[in-house]
DNA sequence: TATTGTTATACTCTATAACTATA
DNA sequence: TATAGTTATAGAGTATAACAATA
């Protein structure tokens, strides 16, 4: 049972704490997708294909996607003054709020797992991952990117 | 950039780990949830039922899921012996193959991506995740799931 | 009656291809 | 011509409800 892989543990981790994510959102009926389309809009106005590239999906997709995120009044979409081709989308006050409503709720619940370490394991996990993640950035010339939260500073 | 959250910093790994997955999934034309179907049937013949139970699923969504997986030549539905309303499914060789390549290729992404970090932190993280993992499995008196790679021993 | 599994139905999510309207 | 976005279409994945077969 304590033999586990470094990738099994990590693979297992990653299951439970996007199983925790999910289940949160779907307390407010959203699914892990639409909670990233309002987590990505929390700092930025997009138009439809920086929308599609920062998902990592198609402009089509996302066409849907804001449709059905439009339809329950969490987005807009705002004409471009720039290009008459274009939409820029953003969150509603609607939507900012149930974005904050289950980060809040995410974070507590991820809190209280980590509370399971002592304090310094703790400490030193919340180092070890940001090092990982900040050498991942660097070898991959990727800017860190927003999952949920947004970077607070 | 260095202001991450433990919670953030999870939370992005978590999506860098299982983004990694579902790109390795998706070159064999797997989706996320087909790839740990065939990882829970690695050491496992389940019921409809009890598979239902493990991918946190309705039994009628398990019921499509085998199907398309069986239409692949991936799993095979055998009667049950001891009820006769009962189905298990098993891997065919076909399947445990995918599933053996698919997992092989992910441990390899995710060993590059420890590789950024020096032995000794490596080695310091994975002992955090085991424990991390551990304290949870025991904190919700819950058994160690299996996500795409069953425990080794 | 209760349980196991499938089916019917409806919706979300996704991509490809064809289209409209701007540039 | 090229680009931004939508629409048409097709398929996977999901749940709820109704059903058939077995217990």
């Amino acid at each position: 049972m304590a033999s586990l892989t470094t990738v099994d543990g990590l693979a297992q981790l990653s299951f439970l704490v996007l199983g925790t994510l999910e289940r949160r959102a779907a307390e407010h009926d959203l699914s892990l997708i639409q909670t990233r389309l309002l987590g990505v809009l929390r700092d930025r106005r997009p138009t439809m294909l920086e929308l599609a590239k920062l998902l990592g999906l198609d402009k089509s997709s996302v066409s849907g996607l804001v449709d059905r995120a439009e339809r329950r009044g969490l987005v807009t979409r705002i004409p471009s003054a720039a290009d008459r081709r274009s939409v820029l989308v953003g969150l509603t006050e609607q939507g900012r709020t149930l974005a904050a409503e289950v980060a809040a709720r995410f974070e507590a619940d991820v809190t209280e797992i980590l509370a399971l370490l002592p304090d310094a394991d703790r400490r030193s996990l919340s180092s070890l991952v940001s090092g990982l993640l900040v050498a991942h950035a660097r070898a991959n010339g990727v800017d860190l990117f927003d999952t949920l939260v947004p970077s607070h500073e």
